[in-house]
Order: structure tokens, then sequence, then C-alpha cells
DNA sequence: TTAGTTGCAAAGACTTTGCAATGGA
DNA sequence: TCCATTGCAAAGTCTTTGCAACTAA
């Protein structure tokens, strides 16, 4: 979330912030990079990568890891659901209702939706960790 | 979830699920070829990874993509949520409560767990594939 | 000036695949 | 016997990195 060293107002990175934010699509850094090769022609891959991970380091957009293959960005930070199509791979936002009474359920049914399943993660420390305040990278074990 | 050509019962097989089977960390591809070979030497990590794949079709196993960075396999097939801890990388079973009274939340923190946010999506059809009836490979549009 | 950045290409991590040999049914 | 499966290695896909040139501050 935070960085060490201070962030440089460069083209590239401006370029690839607004093309995040004008899209809905929660694209991949492929797609972005494609997108941005329009309007700068040298741009590198490594650097859209580069710029995706400061930015959300910077806490401007969102990555999401490994939907469907892979990593897929959103700048709409606000606090919403995500609908993953089976058929095309499309994300889809949903709103969260404000009044639980209206189920989510409900709510994509009457959108035409056809929901098969969903999962839900919680992400967090575990007792170990939270105790020595441990905060490593990730490991498989 | 099917299979067009008939499963043979191989050993490499039994071994791969024997191991998914008796744990219940969720093991990366890699640790069940490391597990595997100390009881089978010559087993391949190529062969790990197309009886996983096997093993998920014929729904003996649940495969869940990227947590953190590799796919981990599953044999719990219950309902279940699961919280993944941000410092060893570790992900623990969480039981859905039976009565909506006592919140996972509470749940959780009452097992010394730290819990920073959560992730939800959910899977199925668009409108667009719901009425069409495509099912394909999810793709990056 | 002087670091943070970039383009490019090579390297990495994880997973899939082609192929000849093997072994269940 | 027959064809699904295996071991091995090469190939693929997505992402990260080293490095010299570049550029924002």
């Amino acid at each position: 979330m935070t960085r060490t060293a201070p962030t440089r107002q460069t083209r590239q990175r401006a370029l690839i912030f607004e093309i995040v934010a004008a899209t809905t699509s929660h694209p991949t850094a492929e797609w972005i990079h494609q997108e941005a090769r329009r309007r700068m022609p040298r741009l590198s891959l490594g650097t859209v990568y580069r710029n995706l991970q400061i930015l959300e380091q910077e806490g401007r957009i969102r990555a999401h890891d490994a939907w469907g293959r892979t990593t897929r960005y959103d700048a709409d930070l606000s606090d919403h659901y995500h609908f993953l199509c089976a058929g095309c791979g499309a994300i889809f936002d949903v709103d969260k209702p404000e009044d639980g009474d209206r189920s989510v359920q409900a709510l994509l049914r009457e959108g035409g939706f056809f929901m098969t399943g969903h999962r839900l993660e919680f992400h967090g420390l575990c007792p170990d960790c939270a105790r020595t305040g441990t905060r490593t990278t990730p490991a498989a074990h």
C-alpha cells in the first residue's frame, strides 16, 4: 500500500491509469498494453506490469489475482461484488444491496444472470501470525 | 465434470488422490509431487498435473485457482469457507455456521484470526450466455 | 544533476503437451 | 490386445527483472 521511493508522474503511468479507469471490464495487463500502444506504440508490456503494480501499491487501482487465468485490474475502488461468467469470461460488477431484504441472488436473477455458485474468501492473519506480527510473502506449504 | 474416455485405475492416480485426501493444507501440485515421490520416485510433475485435472473433472477433488500464486487442491468437497493468512500463506477451512445468529466473523475472531477483508465472487452465466447457451473457455477481454 | 522510469530482452514460475514406452482392463 | 497413461523434456503462458538509456523534478 505504501511505497518507499517517491513516485514520478510519467506519461506512461498516466496513460495506463487512464485506460484502467475508463473501462469497467476488469482488463488484463495484456489488454491494457494493446490499448495503450494505440497511443504510445513503444510502450512495453514490462512497463505496463510495473506501473500496474505501483498503481496498486498507491491504492489507485485494485488487482484481482487469477480470475480464470490472468490477473485482472480494476480502478473502481468502491465496495462491490463480482459476477464471473462461465460462458464468455466477462466480469460484471454487482452492487451491494443497501437493504438486506432484497438478496443479491434475487438481484442477479432479475438481471438475467444464471448463477451456479459463488466463492467467499476471508483474508487476514491466522492465530500464529497475528500473535507474532508476521507478514511475509504468502508461501505454499 | 464428465470425461469422455473411461478412466483407468493407476497406481499414480491412486497415490495422488490419497495424498490430497490425507491433508487439509490445500497443497500445491509441487508439494503433492514431492510428497508422492517419497513413495514413487519416478513420478513426474506432468503426471501429477494431469491426474489432478482428471480427479477434478471426476469431481473427486476441487481446484482453487491462484490463491496467492499457484493453484491449490482440496479433497474436502463439503460446502465450507476459507481463510487465507496474509502472513504465512496458509489456508484454513472455516465451517459454515449452522445458525445465522453466530456470524462467521465472530467465529473467526474467537478462533484468534485477524480478518482484514474477504472476497465474494459469483459464478454462472451472464444474460447473453444464458440466452445462447454458450459455455466456452473463459477469455480475457 | 540524480534518482525514478522506460524499452527490450532474457529469465522465472507455473502448467501444459508431444511422443515413444508402458501397463491396466 | 488396445488404448489410456506415464516419464521426460520441450514448449507455453503470464509476470518479473537486469541493464543501459532516458527523463521528471
